[in-house]
DNA sequence: CAAAGCATCCAAAGCGCTTTGAATTTCTCA
DNA sequence: TGAGAAATTCAAAGCGCTTTGGATGCTTTG
């Protein structure tokens, strides 16, 4: 059933159709009742391409995912973000399109976006720092929001961000008040803006201490069990082994966790460790009482309100940009104590 | 640019420029030259919705992930899957699009995917036992593949699946074999056809051997870390515990294994565990040894090979239907061993 | 009571592409 | 060389919707 049919068998215009079925007030309410009902007795609803050639507009918004070569995977953070997106999406009637693609494609991918017309805007996910992306965005013109910051651009542009720095400087300060005094950073990939920041947060607050980085206690890769695991066992065969470790992931985490108990010590008593947790779905931090001490912030959350703020920005681009930053909370679990005195 | 504005610029008529760049014979191929030459140029590529809106086709597919409001969650499983895919999509000039929605509304989707034209074609996942979606496809004539199979709808439909039954089979066996002779069983939500069919399964070695089921032993619930815990803590506190696990998600496995250490048990030695491995890449089964023992498949192979199933019934669907039944490998790790002799 | 205003409705153009059916040009080869 | 075939190109219709710019009839109001 298309518009000309509807409106044939209702004996009226397309137009008066059309605009009975979008709300417009040039329609009395007693033809507009009539239509709507006999739309909905013949299931009509528009075709979305010809709507979109109509209008211009595609009621979609895209997430391109870059898909290494290198390290071919689609991080499991990215499944709870979209979930919360997309609660947003269906409530707003517009679709989300997923690009998962080579990350030397990704600029095309864009730059298709915008020529084709596939979506009306985009969310940036995983800035890196001097993320060139985001000039990219504003020449081509496409709406976007940033998942995150770029350190080191500095034009003006909407994004919401979690305060990574001072999460991490917070749980670092935590872990030097239990009196550890070597602490393992096992981090994402410092390409990303995420990870550069944490690992400032870290900085900040052994310097503020007066304590020296020692860069055998670094660690950053992409934020795998196995990448936890192994960094784990790396360090602690080291001369002098950290006492505490701070993750950048709970999935990472899991690692650490399965690396400490291979070797008999015990969280929280003979090694503390501290997680970002995003809150995701099927790894909860335990049930009542937190098994990993961490630093939360939820990334369903997070998806929700930047797509909102996207959706906003689309529906009235001359609103001023947005920018939300997002303190997280420090939970204590069972993963961290007193550092252990060496006896 | 457009089309229009692209022929104006080379001297020629919308027609040839446009069967120039679709690749068809009847036009010159030094013309075609000129205007694919021109095109790039100009950085042309035609409008999504004015092709989509002449050819009647969308050039995407869709897949919609219900997110039941009871337990709202996206499957990290999902994520791996949609990698493999969307590497299919972007081969074949596909766009996915992704709707998430409240489980209740699916129907909705489904049938808004095709009044409104948005999609071409949709992939199914988890399918239930007796799953009515696949009816429901049917009658409003979308074309589809499952992600799986339905237990109880016997309509000839395209479908990937693996062979849970058998690899839950030998599963059980594997660790009859080794002694064990109480085997808990922590499986998906059996109200899902995979956790059925691997119930089956399990059924079926201990009913060759002229065991009972004891239903003390059976948990089924969505495959979190949680609940591999709290399942494993249960039946640990039972009078008769299990020597042995067979866990359905290498998610839930971490929670088993969380378990055990919490007690002191040990993996493999005290307690053997055999998981569901479905391969995700944030989750790898161990670098070298595997950590778990594991029946393995990989969800991002699955998604490769059901999306160019759906893209080969989309551009020809006369084809007749596909079926392909996975068998999986079945690897042996460090978590299982002989059953402790009760000593 | 005529003119103005208002509420309703409609015809037709246009969004940017593909494709049909026809026109034009270029080849072939008797 | 010229007619028919083949190759190349084009004008225009059509995909299903929105929206502009009227039309039409009814109600007010001076």
């Amino acid at each position: 059933m298309n518009l000309k049919g509807l409106s044939e068998i209702l004996g009226l215009s397309q137009t008066t159709v059309s605009r009975a079925l979008n709300g417009y007030p040039e329609v009395s309410e007693t033809t507009r009742k009539k239509i709507l009902a006999v739309a909905a007795e013949h299931n009509y609803s528009p075709n979305a391409r010809a709507k979109g050639l109509a209008t211009g507009r595609s009621n979609a918004i895209g997430h391109v995912i870059p898909n290494a070569t290198q390290h071919e995977m689609v991080n499991p953070i990215f499944g709870d973000f979209i979930a919360g997106a997309g609660e947003v999406y269906a409530a707003n009637n517009y679709e989300m399109v997923l690009s998962i693609v080579a990350d030397v494609d990704e600029e095309k991918v864009y730059r298709a976006f915008k020529t084709r017309g596939t979506v009306d805007g985009v969310i940036l996910h995983g800035p890196k720092m001097n993320d060139t992306r985001i000039a990219l965005l504003e020449e081509i013109g496409l709406p976007f929001v940033v998942h995150g910051r770029a350190s080191g651009i500095d034009s003006d542009y909407s994004w919401l961000d979690v305060n990574n720095r001072s999460a991490f400087r917070r749980a670092t300060d935590f872990l030097l008040d239990l009196g550890h005094r070597r602490i393992g950073l096992i981090n994402g990939l410092e390409t990303m803006d995420f990870a550069y920041r944490r690992r400032r947060g870290y900085e900040d607050a052994l310097t503020a201490r007066s304590m020296s980085l020692d860069t055998d206690l670094l660690r950053t890769d992409e934020m795998t069990e196995g990448f936890g695991y192994s960094s784990t066992t790396e360090m602690l065969n080291q001369p002098n082994p950290p006492t505490a470790f701070l993750v950048s992931s709970i999935i990472s985490a899991l690692g650490v966790r399965r690396a400490l108990e291979e070797r008999g010590l015990q969280m929280g008593r003979d090694v503390s460790v501290i997680t970002f947790d995003d809150g995701l779905s099927y790894l909860a931090n335990g049930a009542d009482v937190p098994i990993f001490t961490a630093t939360r912030s939820s990334v369903r959350d997070a998806g929700r309100a930047l797509s909102e703020m996207l959706v906003a920005q689309i529906n009235n681009p001359d609103a001023p940009l947005q920018k939300r930053l997002l303190e997280v909370e420090l939970t204590v679990g069972r993963s961290t104590g007193p550092a252990p005195t060496s006896a």
